[in-house]
DNA sequence: ATGATATAGTTCGCATATCATACAAATAAC
DNA sequence: GTTATTTGTATGATATGCGAACTATATCAT
């Protein structure tokens, strides 16, 4: 893709062709294969601009010609396709415990997946990234690696790329964008977790081209990101997405936040965890039942509740009952206030869904004053949307980049 | 203006012109009065270009050409301002009781105002306005009136802009646009209170050209209006903005919405007024008391505590303390959501500013947790934000077709 | 077979846009 | 008066999409 380091706002004569290029461009990926014929259509231009613009595409290797499709009547069409081998994009996703690195195609496919511990300094992380992808690098010579996306838990400020605050893993004030660019030589952009996890459902999959879309991460906390008017609402320094710390009970329990009563006060992994300790406590100091007590025992993590619960543990089930209740009121208020047409969950609360999906789904539909017709989807796994969000958050630049 | 009724989403050559004539336009709007060679530094193009886009609009009498700058050194620029006789818009804002009339300029400055008892029905609505806008009309010969803008508490339909809900005037699915252009042959925009607000703000006065931004009115109800990126977000059907009905307290007191313990259930006019009053029973109930008792009565609306307040009646001012308390609750909730810059208030609430602001400061910077420097702005009128987002509404239209 | 019809893709002249440069106009300082 | 400086205008160069004409290719009726 050649630079065209405008720095004007105003519109030069090469603006059109700029837009058409990014328009075909895009519209080739979200209709391929498809024929010049149908983008002239689609897009209402001439057959032979989108001729021109095609020959300069494939020139730069953006773009491959296919086989011939199937007409009723007339010339076959000959059909096109982003060329899959002209770039990878790298993507990486950082968890307390575990990083993790994808290769991608331009159709947003996986090419390779690895993991490793994520180490406990920034500066760990940077090199052992850098290391690994300079071998993901020459394992694939034929493409060439174009930029790193990078997703994490915590606020990025918008404008440095810096990591403001990971609680998680209790960096402040962290810079992975430059170190890692230097370390790499490929651009690096990084984001939020939960902003990921939207950007992944609305660049591809099942909710691509959703114009109004929220991506809800429950695990340790609540994480959400919005995409209203088709774009990325992070807020002018990159602070916006932290409704898990919306205040249910402004007397409820303490929070990491300092606040009281949040969101993720009761609907979190941790959240759960506690509330289902708390309660194996308080029952097992209660004298009432003794027959019945076969000696339960403490959890460490959302897991052991999931298996409870999978196994009949009637307090689990409960406690992932409590937690969908609240889940609900919380995705009660997001589709008052936002009235998105999707609301996806990501989280381990997911394998769960066949008993929390329906409350939810009652909750919201009892708070909800709106007729909107929101979708509330469970996604099934915790770190492909991420991956993908990291994947998609590179593409947009390449696709679109008159959004974001 | 010259519609350019392009279907195609393409550029042609002429989409670049149409891009400059915008931008131009718009810069002319929010730096007047200004130069040519000013308006070719600010937009990044050369000035041959934009004396001929600026020869164009003064031809079609957008712009005037008005009296010389001082500089330094060399010719004097000779500037640029919008025409304010070319056209002038029409804003109305319906409220359960009143209905106002606005005309405005180019530069949003008001030319009349008037008002009117909001008839029961929408067909006498429609021709009250009708009849005045048509006397309004002969009374300015030299302006021209180019469209109607329309603000109202209630859910509007993104598309059909028809109103889909409007509890306080007792409408449903009603069709303003259509009989009002039918009447009086100008375009009609209709558009929800709390947008309209935001929309005022962002458009004109010290937050014009803020990119994000929340309004929250606070009346009967409380609705928000949410600008993000710079773009009013409507969500899919024009069912966002309902943030007056997040749920504070899963057991509260029952809300219009059906719902439970919605924030506008307490930190509303109606829930101060309720409030109040149910305190006065109780107190009155109560034996406790006697000698101080100097009669105290129930009050019918906001403005009667409002008063009490002012004059020192110390319920009356608890009731408003604990309505600022809830209200920051709320607005702690957008900031952590939405991060915007801005939040403004609008409504009577704002005239005892002085006592709930403080509170209102206080909980938010104890529950936000995000480092955003939002600012809360409290806004002295009701009416005008209303009435000025009509306006904003219309001339966005014009000004910035682009965006929206 | 053969011509009619329909569709895809290409070629080329034309209108329109901005840009870069040169130039005329206007003004203050020396 | 002369010079320096800035504004605004005029003109040719270049880039772009459009539209019509053209070629290529395929199906179908005869």
């Amino acid at each position: 893709m050649p630079g065209r380091p405008r720095k004007s706002k105003g519109a030069s004569s090469e603006t059109a062709r700029h837009i058409n290029r990014s328009l075909i461009l895009s519209a080739i990926r979200t209709s391929q294969p498809v024929s010049r014929a149908d983008l002239a259509r689609q897009l209402g231009l001439q057959r032979s601009t989108v001729s021109l613009i095609v020959e300069q595409l494939m020139k730069e290797r953006w773009v491959l010609e296919g086989g011939l499709a199937q007409l009723p009547r007339g010339r076959k069409p000959r059909l096109l396709a982003l060329d899959v081998e002209k770039a990878a994009i790298v993507g990486v996703n950082v968890m307390p415990h575990r990083t993790t690195i994808v290769v991608a195609d331009l159709n947003s496919r996986f090419l390779s997946q690895e993991s490793f511990p994520t180490p406990k300094e920034p500066d760990g992380l940077v090199s052992a990234l850098a290391e690994r992808i300079e071998r993901l690098r020459k394992e694939q010579p034929g493409t060439a690696f174009e930029e790193i996306g990078v997703s994490m838990a915590g606020r990025v400020d918008r404008r440095t790329q810096r990591v403001v605050f990971a609680p998680n893993l209790g960096w402040c004030y962290v810079d992975l964008k430059g170190p890692l660019e230097q370390a790499t030589g490929l651009p690096v952009s990084v984001e939020n977790a939960a902003n990921a996890c939207a950007l992944a459902e609305v660049w591809s999959g099942p909710f691509a081209g959703e114009q109004d879309l929220v991506a809800v991460t429950v695990s340790e906390g609540i994480g959400t990101g919005i995409v209203a008017n088709g774009q990325l609402v992070r807020g002018p320094n990159g602070a916006a997405g932290e409704f898990g710390h919306f205040c249910l009970d402004p007397n409820g329990p303490r929070c990491n936040c300092g606040s009281r009563g949040c969101w993720e006060t009761y609907a979190s992994n941790t959240a759960a965890v506690r509330a289902y300790n708390e309660r194996i406590q308080s029952d097992s100091a209660s004298p009432a039942r003794e027959g019945k007590d076969h000696g339960k025992s403490f959890i460490r993590d959302f897991s052991d509740l999931l298996a409870f619960a999978e196994r009949g543990d009637v307090e689990a089930a409960e406690v992932l009952d409590r937690m969908g209740w609240y889940l609900g009121l919380g995705l009660a208020m997001l589709v008052n206030g936002l009235a998105p047409s999707v609301v996806t969950i990501v989280g381990e609360v997911t394998r769960a869904w066949n008993r929390v999906g329906a409350i939810v789904q009652n909750v919201v539909q009892e708070r909800v004053r709106t007729h909107a017709e929101t979708q509330i989807v469970p996604i099934d796994d915790i770190l492909q949307p991420r991956l993908r969000g990291t994947i998609a958050l590179v593409l947009q630049k390449h696709f679109q980049p008159l959004a974001s």
